[in-house]
DNA sequence: TATTATTATCGTAATATTGCAATATACAAT
DNA sequence: ATTGTATATTGCAATATTACGATAATAATA
């Protein structure tokens, strides 16, 4: 025991949980936040920005690529990373449509 | 090693990251949104409805409360959950303005 | 080629999460 | 008081996450 049992919940149940998963970290937040802030992807003063060591700040942009948040490209030495706009208008579009379905319903309760 | 560095980061992006993370699992998304069809908070069957024992329901439920996303109110024998509309609107909020700020700024990047 | 800069990976320690059986608690109804 | 129903808590095993030092890989530059 102590693997989520996927297997149970719909994919679109599993894939927006990986979205909110991914942002579930303060440093992961704060990246999404820096890359658009800075606009054009300067990128790898990331590291700079953040209060963690190069290793973790690595971890965690690996950790967003894998969600599909970021995409980054090799840029000479460096890479560039930036902001997915697909998945990050996924959970915008999740969490509006479940608010609006809840405010529909708003009745009965609590 | 190994615990999250909270106070390197600002409020709201702890904030936003907690409320992220408590819905970083399917089990919890799939409470969320059962919440939100029954309406009527008829609740204790939210254990019924997942493939989980009561004791895991009832420890994801006590994520979700803590993170501010549901409430639950005693209601005789049995306990009525119901979605925060507060935190809910307040990720809701949140992703669009991320979204909105990046879609001025679209432009040079990858 | 050697050096430097940038990013990734490995290994590992500390801690957190997930899931459940067993048990406890709280209330309602008999 | 006893029984039944609903929910929470405890304790624990399995697994995952977080963080970082050390090291590797890659590419520009001297």
């Amino acid at each position: 025991m102590g693997a989520t049992k996927t297997e149970h919940f719909t994919n679109k149940q599993n894939s927006i949980a990986m979205l909110a998963k991914a942002l579930g970290h303060p440093a992961r937040i704060a990246i999404l936040e820096y890359l658009i802030k800075v606009d054009s992807c300067i990128c790898g003063d990331i590291v700079n920005e953040l209060p963690l060591a190069q290793p973790t700040v690595s971890q965690h942009l690996k950790e967003l690529k894998n969600a599909g948040l970021i995409k980054g490209d090799i840029e000479g030495n460096s890479i560039c990373y930036c902001i997915d706009e697909k998945a990050l208008s996924k959970i915008e579009e999740y969490f509006k449509t479940l608010s609006s379905k809840l405010a529909i319903k708003n009745s009965k309760c609590c």
